[in-house]
DNA sequence: ATTTTGTATACTGTATACAAAATGTAATAA
DNA sequence: TTATTACATTTTGTATACAGTATACAAAAT
């Protein structure tokens, strides 16, 4: 969904989206449109468009005639994120075994290739191959719809927005070998794979929210 | 999401998502903004703002400096569709089937008594059935941001745009096999129900397809 | 006859203006 | 003091105005 446009609606998309995703904009915090359009040097018109697209995908919350606030993700909703996104991705890996050709996995091998054998992983570099891996398996999955929905659903917020919930020399692993599956060409195991991947830190913030 | 409100852009989106499902928008058609606003007898600020909504529900489509035109679903699309469906609507039914009351079960089989034991199903009627079915199911999961991706993603709209796939008395008794699973409390076996529905009406697109 | 250019018109995207609603504040009564 | 009302300020939602772009069509050139 590259949107190279010159529009300021699409504009104030991008950097409203950043700004909630690198904090700037904190999660409960009330936007007040006339200021962050002069912040943006635009009118309120293409910011309340872009607040539009950023409510249909759950990182803002509208209350008519009061005003939009940065959503909070509760770890109850996360959870409920997280049985969307094994149900899809699932899916999503299956097809991607079946069709993705040679250079796409090795494509995919390639991102956690700085990582193998190392002793300190660097979070946040593992952090963004982690999250490529992912993006890559959906999107050339070649099923589109599914791809938009990851998409507009924001259904990698748990990456984006709450960071690595499990070392990433525990899910080094894991990817290791749902990466060895899709080469098998088994769609099989490398679905039941990344569900046991996904459901892994489903089940660690489940035991968080108990406990804490 | 039942928006209960006098705002315009609301009453808006309603208004052309209306139009939009009853085809009174045809697919291909293009929106002109000022004259769809003075029929619905508002400005171009809350149309555009109900535009943006439906964008991202995937009923229409904007080319920046161009326009809005309502968006066609080719039968690739519709299969997409059916994917995400599939896997998702697995997942809702079982969670259904552990955590919905009794009386919410009965209410699911009330849908369908109208027609049992009747030779010539109404097949207006029935889809109605068949949508609040699913609807329901999805609904009361307990999962809300799932029934949120339902809700913006339009999954739903095969049922909704494209009618009903499949006859009435094919599907009726496959909707009380999956009801009567649900009934038993059997997960697995209800969600195994629900995907083996949705992908005859799936595979029948694909054959579809493949002649036409 | 077909293509190209010029011009008028229609439509979109954005800024601004304004009214209604919400919020905050100060003054008054209990 | 606390509660309450009245008023001022802020902020939202909507309408409108305007500039820039796309489209349609006629005239000119090939």
């Amino acid at each position: 969904m590259k949107i190279i446009s010159d529009e300021l609606s699409k504009l104030a998309y991008q950097n409203v989206k950043g700004m909630i995703l690198s904090k700037q904009l904190v999660p409960g915090q009330k936007i007040v449109q006339e200021k962050l359009a002069d912040e943006l040097g635009i009118s309120r018109t293409p910011l309340r468009s872009a607040l539009e697209m950023l409510e249909a995908e759950y990182l803002i919350k509208s209350i008519p005639r009061k005003g939009v606030i940065v959503r909070e993700f509760t770890n109850e909703e996360i959870i409920e994120i997280y049985d969307c996104r094994i149900a899809l991705e699932n899916t999503a890996v299956q097809l991607f075994t079946t069709r993705a050709t040679d250079a796409e996995i090795e494509k995919l091998k390639g991102f956690f290739d700085p990582f193998k054998n190392v002793e300190g992983i660097d979070a946040l570099a593992y952090q963004i191959a982690d999250s490529k891996f992912h993006d890559t398996i959906i999107k050339q999955c070649g099923n589109n719809f599914l791809y938009n929905l990851f998409q507009k659903g924001n259904l990698l917020i748990c990456i984006d927005l709450i960071g690595l919930i499990r070392p990433p020399h525990e899910t080094l692993q894991e990817h290791t070998e749902i990466i060895t599956a899709i080469q098998k060409r088994d769609p099989g195991l490398a679905g039941t794979l990344i569900k046991v991947h996904l459901d892994k830190s489903r089940q660690l913030i489940i035991e968080k929210t108990q406990n804490g």
